[in-house]
DNA sequence: TTCTAGTTTATAATAATTCTAAAAAAAGTA
DNA sequence: TACTTTTTTTAGAATTATTATAAACTAGAA
């Protein structure tokens, strides 16, 4: 469990300023073991409704970057119209159903090695990556 | 070689009247047999340079989001910044290049079967989609 | 030719994100 | 502690991409 101590030194490690916000939106993002994918948007309502003070939306997008250049956010996009970010940020895929919009880990040991028979001139691999879309059966 | 008249008929098949301005749109996207990838923006400099009429913005987008609906592009999400289409509507994957933004098929003979060991409860599988990222060597 | 539904257009509206500049807070230093 | 510097936060403005609106236009049918 991820205490307050613990995102001090976690943002003081990375250069970060162990500010109030950055605190408060580490709790809401890391407090618990269980990962999961959000918005800004759902991200600023779960803090508008959490925390007494508010945190300004400009905030909440600097800091969802910054996390995001220190590998403690990952960006997925999927579909144009939203973008969502992941606290897992372990090399994995994912499936979305695109009626519901809902997103879902799809780990690594869950897929076969992939094998790509083609490469590209002067260019090496730095990541494949998987989006299996799903529908109601 | 599409010409004027397949397209005429193409659009009319497909229940969309076959207009001055969709004419164009399907010259630019479908006249030459390869195939090829576009932002909106530069969609519509295309259409400014090539065409001595301007077609307006919202023609463009309702255009290729009726294109899109009919078949005839795919739209893929890359990353955030930019929304891209594809006039290659086979099912096919891609590479992507973050550094110059490129983007280049790959075609499905290059990856070998994809094996995934989950499933979701109610859901099947309607399509697997893999994003290679590349870095220079 | 006339009529009608579908289409195009310019412009306004909306939404998501970034920019800006001033105020506030954190860290460093004496 | 008090002062200084640097970073961060903030509200609001600016920007960008996209969608909505409503009037003018056009293709196809009668």
């Amino acid at each position: 469990m991820n205490s307050k101590g613990n995102f001090v030194k976690k943002l003081r490690n990375s250069g970060l300023r162990p500010t109030k916000q950055r605190i408060k939106i580490c709790e809401v993002l890391f407090k618990n073991e269980k990962t999961f994918h959000f918005t800004i948007n759902e991200l600023s309502k779960i803090i508008a409704e959490k925390i007494e003070e508010k945190i300004s939306l400009a905030t909440i997008y600097n800091t969802v970057h910054a996390f995001k250049k220190k590998g403690y956010l990952k960006e997925i996009s999927i579909n144009t119209d939203k973008s969502y970010f992941d606290t897992n940020t372990s090399h994995h895929h994912h499936f979305f159903d695109n009626l519901t919009k809902e997103l879902t880990d799809l780990s690594n040991e869950d897929v076969e090695k992939i094998q790509i028979n083609k490469s590209l001139p002067g260019k090496k691999i730095s990541s494949v990556e998987i989006l299996v879309k799903v529908e109601n059966e």
